[in-house]
RNA sequence: CGGGGUGUAGCGCAGUCCGGUUAGCGCACCUGCUUUGGGAGCAGGGGGUCGCGAGUUCGAAUCCCGCCACCCCGACCA
């Protein structure tokens, strides 16, 4: 195994001590000297262009529209829908003043007093206060709905504790704001989104999820209903990867968002909020990474390919530089990004390990003994396993090559996953599974004291209630009172 | 905000207990030669307010006092 890597804590020993320097090793990302911060550099950032492109694409086929709103929210609309102060007011970054000046003294720069803002301003932890009031200028009547707009744009919720990606102070995220001329259609939006998700997860992250419903206690601030995707990272913890909110009138009553409907009547507006974040890029990591480092897969992978020569004089090189580049070409010409990397200031060992760190789904590697037997050696990232092929016919065979890995990222995620879920009857086992590191399906009674008891016992929570699974009813695996059908328990980030 | 830990070269660390030459090692970087099919070898070279401040001392990275920053484990959360 690589050298550096060899300095990496393995997987098993500290999960989240391995992540973390997976993260920075790979060069993805690093913390800022900004409290709880996260610097994300160029191959990090390029993750999350492929994910925003593709998400993207996904809300225009929706009927979404992108738009901006201000980054600064007043107070006073914090306070205009009373669960959702109380859920954001604890974690908002607040400003105070617009003016700074030199210090008295010549000790530097200190807050200019005479320039306190009459109103604070709130850095939006999220958007839906600003997004409601300026929508009560855009809807009069039911022509106006629905409104389907998302925003991509950084929030700020000031986090006791941080992790890159994980969860960090400042973070990047789509935030999609609709309002509705009805429930029944809000409530369908709602659930769209959430298959959105869902899709995306699985379609291009290749990370299998759960999608279903939290409980009142682990509901959006505000929200009369929150739908989740969960999915399981390698060491058992819960990820919660996105989530749709049913918002109901809450937010057209707080803001004033009245419209006429065909009737003539005045009615509220019913709103949905949806979101996902720069924590997919985590997710991604902690669903697929092995001791090597990164497996990403295609779909996302910022260099599909990369192409290595083994050359023993520059002569050579220009020759395998030659036939390199012409397959690059023609790869690129059926859409695959790839990087030829003929840089002579490493070893090709160097680079092997490099790009696997990377996570680069496939290498192709061109040497002396290649350019005599017109073959190529291929490595795929997801298994580690080599093979030399026939140069002719390379493109086609990367191509589906890609294509196999995506399906079998998926299918190991999906495999992992299922046999650390598990159906328990009693609270014996329920501990105990929990504390293996199991997804565990189990009867709960409904009550927010239950949740609350089995979080304290255990550190496991109601990931969500799951809309497919087993629907029988029974018992609950702490009280015994009577459960309609068992709910989804883990551990979680 | 509680409990633990760490600040020494770009990165990772040793040295601190028990004060004493010019502060050291690995990686990275620069130069040269040899190498190149799984993180190359040799030789030479550059790079330091030892977190900050104040003290004890002939002498402080090391001891005392104060401060700051960051990390880990909890409580909070996308």
């Amino acid at each position: 195994m690589a050298k550096e890597l060899k300095e990496l804590t393995t997987r098993k020993e500290n999960y989240s001590q391995w992540y973390q320097d997976l993260v920075i090793k790979a060069d993805l990302a690093e913390n800022s000297a900004v409290r709880g911060c996260m610097v994300i550099k160029p191959y990090g950032y390029a993750i999350w262009e492929n994910m925003q492109r593709a998400l993207d694409d996904m809300f225009k086929e929706t009927g979404h529209s992108n738009a901006y709103f201000p980054l600064l929210i007043p107070k006073s609309f914090m306070s205009r829908e009373a669960d959702h102060v109380e859920g954001f007011a604890k974690e908002c970054a607040v400003v105070t003043h617009y003016r700074l000046k030199n210090a008295p003294d010549g000790s530097g720069v200190v807050v200019d007093p005479a320039a306190k803002l009459e109103e604070e301003l709130i850095i939006r932890p999220t958007s839906e206060t600003i997004i409601w009031h300026t929508y009560r200028n855009w809807i009069q009547s039911y022509r106006d709905l629905p409104i389907l707009i998302n925003q991509w744009a950084n929030v700020m919720r000031w986090e006791m504790r941080t992790r890159l990606f994980l969860r960090t102070a400042e973070f990047l995220w789509q935030e999609g704001h609709t309002a509705h001329a009805t429930q029944a259609e809000a409530e369908e939006e709602t659930l769209r989104m959430l298959g959105v998700y869902a899709r995306f997860a699985q379609d291009f992250m290749a990370m299998p999820v759960i999608r279903g419903a939290k409980t009142a206690s682990e509901r959006f601030a505000g929200a009369l209903e929150t739908y989740c995707i969960e999915a399981m990272m390698q060491d058992g913890k819960a990820l919660q990867a996105g989530t749709s909110h049913f918002l109901g009138q809450n937010f057209g009553r707080a803001f004033d968002v009245t419209f006429i409907d065909r009737e003539g009547k005045t009615d509220y507006a019913w709103a949905t909020s949806w979101g996902v974040s720069t924590r997919l890029v985590g997710a991604l990591i902690m669903a697929h990474s092995d001791d090597n480092g990164l497996v990403l897969p295609p779909r996302l992978a910022p260099i599909q390919v990369v192409i290595i020569p083994i050359y023993k004089s520059e002569e050579q090189l220009g020759q395998i530089s030659e036939r390199a580049n012409a397959i690059a070409a023609r790869l690129r010409q059926m859409g695959i990004s790839v990087k030829y990397d003929d840089s002579d200031n490493r070893k090709p060992g160097w680079k092997f390990a490099e790009y696997e760190l990377k996570g680069v789904p496939v290498r192709l590697a061109i040497g002396g003994r290649d350019m005599e037997n017109g073959t190529v050696e291929v490595m795929r990232r997801d298994m580690l396993s080599k093979e030399t092929v026939p140069q002719d016919g390379i493109e086609l065979r990367v191509q589906k090559l890609l294509s196999d890995i995506q399906n079998n990222i998926y299918c190991k995620a999906f495999d992992f996953r299922a046999k650390r879920i598990v159906n328990v009857n009693s609270y014996d086992e329920f501990k105990a599974k929990i504390e293996e590191g199991f997804f565990v399906m189990a009867h709960w009674d409904g009550s927010a004291a239950t949740e609350e008891q089995i979080k304290n016992d255990t550190k496991a929570t109601i990931r969500c209630i799951p809309f497919e699974g087993d629907m029988t009813p029974g018992q609950c695996v702490l009280t015994g009172q009577p459960s309609e059908r068992r709910v989804l328990f883990a551990r979680s980030y």
